[in-house]
DNA sequence: TCAAATTTTTAGACTTATCTAAAAATATTT
DNA sequence: AAATATTTTTAGATAAGTCTAAAAATTTGA
């Protein structure tokens, strides 16, 4: 059994991963888990010794199959907790990331299908990430910003990239919800500012907040 | 912030404590937790520094006012969370404990409150224990059996004492759920068993059996 | 009441997760 | 390519939580 710091190193060298051969630095990990480079080195000692990782001396860390199995279903837990801290507890997208760290470890496999039924499901969360199945496949489809659709194109509001509580109030000042349907009227060649048309009332907004807005195209 | 651990010492003293002015002892508080004697005794003295337990050597162990306070969130998140659990997700109630023992450490006052909201205000778990308000004041009713009551009497199917799977296997079976109506029709005077009216039908149950279901009476 | 039994505490060791400071390896730059 | 800078590791310390074995206190009961 994994502790929650095992965990979060695993989840971390998962996030800082982006080309498969080179190993995620030391010091890469402790800055993105708070924590310092010394600790960092134990850590991944040890989780080479669990074969969750690859791990040589100046190296670099690399996940196993098994460890990169284990980072996504951490991440699906995570991910599923969000989408039921916003669509039932009524979280906003800034409050629910501190609590799902806390959630993404309890270690139950029933819990989290039984929470991935209840929520009907979902494929992404409310950041517009996407959620792994069960046996950890992730379907990446590419996040799609308000300000990428055409003129006439429809789309469902399923995230934000900026979560800042002021971004928020710009939000709900607008009556912008998690899946609001919202339709491209027009874009201002001035400066790309975009008419929209949401179920009751069109409005305007920038061209900066449109790309902080991810949508689903309908 | 406390650990698990402290928390854990938080409400098996409060479990355990039957006398207002008789310590828990030792002993009791080890064998509760699962672990040894020397190991409560140093969590006893830091309890003590922190106020949250008062202790003298040999004399065992009570809480102070905040220590209770503390106790009873405490289980106040644990059995929130056991309704929603069984409510929601479609756990028994032998299944519920394990899980809940994990859940009830996670820090989210929004969390507890929020969840208690979405759970409609539940006053019982599903052991037919109350649920502490915010404040941390529990309203306790005496558990009623089903054997409890007489003939005419109607009442609400709240919970189980013993949650064994083979207890609830026999409630499977005859369609006995959480909320279920049951009224009782007679009382066979040769065994006490219980002939019940349940909304579909009428079965004949073991004054045993009728020992190990909690109602509300309506 | 005082000897035996029980309970509780102390002492000391071990594990996990941290950290700082210093050494070693690697990378950069002139 | 050598000197410098950066990164990473090692060494060693600290804190929390755990244990066993032994000492101390309390309780029991003959």
């Amino acid at each position: 059994m994994l502790s929650y710091t095992e965990e979060n190193h695993l989840k971390a060298i998962f996030h800082l991963s982006i080309d498969e051969k080179v190993g995620v630095s030391t010091n890469a990990i402790a800055q993105n888990l708070k924590t310092k480079a010394p600790s960092v080195t134990d850590m991944l000692k040890k989780l080479c010794d669990k074969q969750l990782v690859t791990y040589k001396k100046y190296q670099g860390a690399l996940l196993t199959q098994e460890g990169r199995k284990t980072a996504l279903n951490i991440i699906r837990k995570h991910r599923l907790w969000e989408v039921f801290l916003v669509e039932k507890l009524n979280f906003n997208w800034s409050e629910v990331h501190e609590v799902a760290e806390q959630l993404e470890h309890i270690k139950s496999k029933k819990l989290t299908n039984e929470l991935d039924k209840f929520l009907e499901y979902p494929t992404m969360d409310p950041h517009g990430d996407p959620i792994p199945n069960t046996a950890g496949f992730i379907k990446y489809t590419k996040k799609l910003s308000l300000s990428d659709l055409q003129i006439g194109d429809k789309g469902i509001f399923v995230g934000v990239k900026d979560s800042s509580s002021a971004f928020l109030k710009f939000l709900d000042k607008r009556k912008i919800a998690l899946g609001s349907s919202i339709e491209i009227l027009h874009i201002e060649d001035f400066d790309d500012s975009l008419h929209i048309g949401m179920a009751e009332t069109n409005l305007t907004i920038s061209m900066k907040s449109a790309n902080n807005i991810y949508v689903t195209k309908i």
